[in-house]
DNA sequence: TATTATATACAAACACGAATGTATGTAAAT
DNA sequence: ATTTACATACATTCGTGTTTGTATATAATA
């Protein structure tokens, strides 16, 4: 049978997605062929050919199905009016990152594909721009909420607002990439909180 | 000809893992042919299946290569009795460890493979530890130099030296990531060592 | 010292599977 | 009637592991 309703094409769609996702987290990106993740979602690649160009495009859409959620809600967080401290709405949103990648296991196998079970070549070197800008994004929002925070008296008087962000922002990065750059340090994954806590204690002035 | 003197079969291997990070690099590990290496290198597959068992094989030589020397360095300045005051060393070991990033390709190189261009999965899943021990080597060592500052009573008495330690380690990690993750940025390239100083001010004892 | 034997350091050939993109077919939805 | 949403088939390329071949360095021997 073939020629589904509309729902019934996004839902293979959606599958082609999850499948990939898994294809890739188990095969890495290079060689999960298209045959192999159109056999675990259950269709030919005349399928996966039909919804997305190529691979990239597959990748691409599955990173933006859980990015999108990702950051509205850790900025919901960051900007939120709730703090009277700034700086308690950057810890809080730190740690609304981690906990969601703790307990969400599509967003960090999404993750643990980005950062280690991807080659960003070819035609993956333009992706990696485009994976390498949330971080920036990251830091110029940090670096805003650390202004209202100096301007609000909050912030340790022996550190710029840049300069703190700039740090922040390199912490943030290596806790990412310590938790899933090796797969089995559940240590780390129990002290995250607690690291985000000193690290942002450092700032706050005394 | 073939059967070359030990110093000339010597060479070929050398020459092979030369070739072998020019087309990782190139092409990313996984679609790095032992063709493409051989040739790149002026020999066949035959020579290279000669002195490696795999491409895994060459990988962990290659890694090797640059990886003792880097940390004989590093741990030299972060161990060294010439510092009055242990945060200097650390300082000093982490400016070291940026510099010979900033100004020797290979080693550059090398670090940009293993951050971007290799997928750790199959054969890699386990290299990926190997990879990882290094890091929590360094985090070991900074919580040693740490305690030591705070023993000499330089450390700022507002942070424990385990926790400094962890969050150092982060931030090196993270700063390690931004670098090479986008190959274009050259901004930050130049601001690292202030970013050091930063990071490393904040937790100097007032 | 000269000769011989053997291990070395590769090159070349083979056989096989596997992935890619494209082209074509087709039944049902619109 | 036409487009959609796929499945199927095809041609071609590419990579892999292994095997076989071979000239020469090196060690053993006499």
């Amino acid at each position: 049978m073939v020629r589904k309703t509309k729902e019934e094409a996004e839902k293979t769609r959606k599958d082609i997605i999850e499948s990939a996702r898994q294809v890739f987290h188990r095969h890495g990106v290079t060689r999960s062929t298209c045959e192999k993740i159109a056999k675990e979602a259950g269709v030919t690649r005349g399928a996966v050919y039909w919804h997305f160009q190529d691979k990239a495009e597959i990748f691409l859409a599955m990173r933006a199905d859980v990015f999108a959620p990702m950051i509205e809600r850790t900025d919901a967080i960051l900007f939120s009016e709730a703090f009277d401290n700034p700086l308690d709405a950057i810890e809080g949103s730190l740690k609304e990152f981690f906990r969601v990648l703790d307990d969400c296991n599509v967003v960090r196998e999404v993750f643990e594909i980005m950062i280690s079970r991807c080659e960003y070549v070819d035609e993956f070197s333009s992706i990696q721009e485009e994976v390498g800008r949330p971080a920036y994004h990251f830091l110029e929002k940090i670096e805003r909420v650390y202004v209202r925070a100096a301007e609000k008296g909050f912030l340790h008087p022996g550190i710029a607002p840049h300069a703190a962000a700039r740090d922040t922002w390199a912490f943030t990065s290596g806790l990412l990439h310590l938790l899933l750059g090796c797969q089995k340090d559940t240590e780390l994954e129990k002290q995250i909180p607690e690291m985000i806590t000193t690290h942002m204690a450092l700032r706050r002035k005394a």
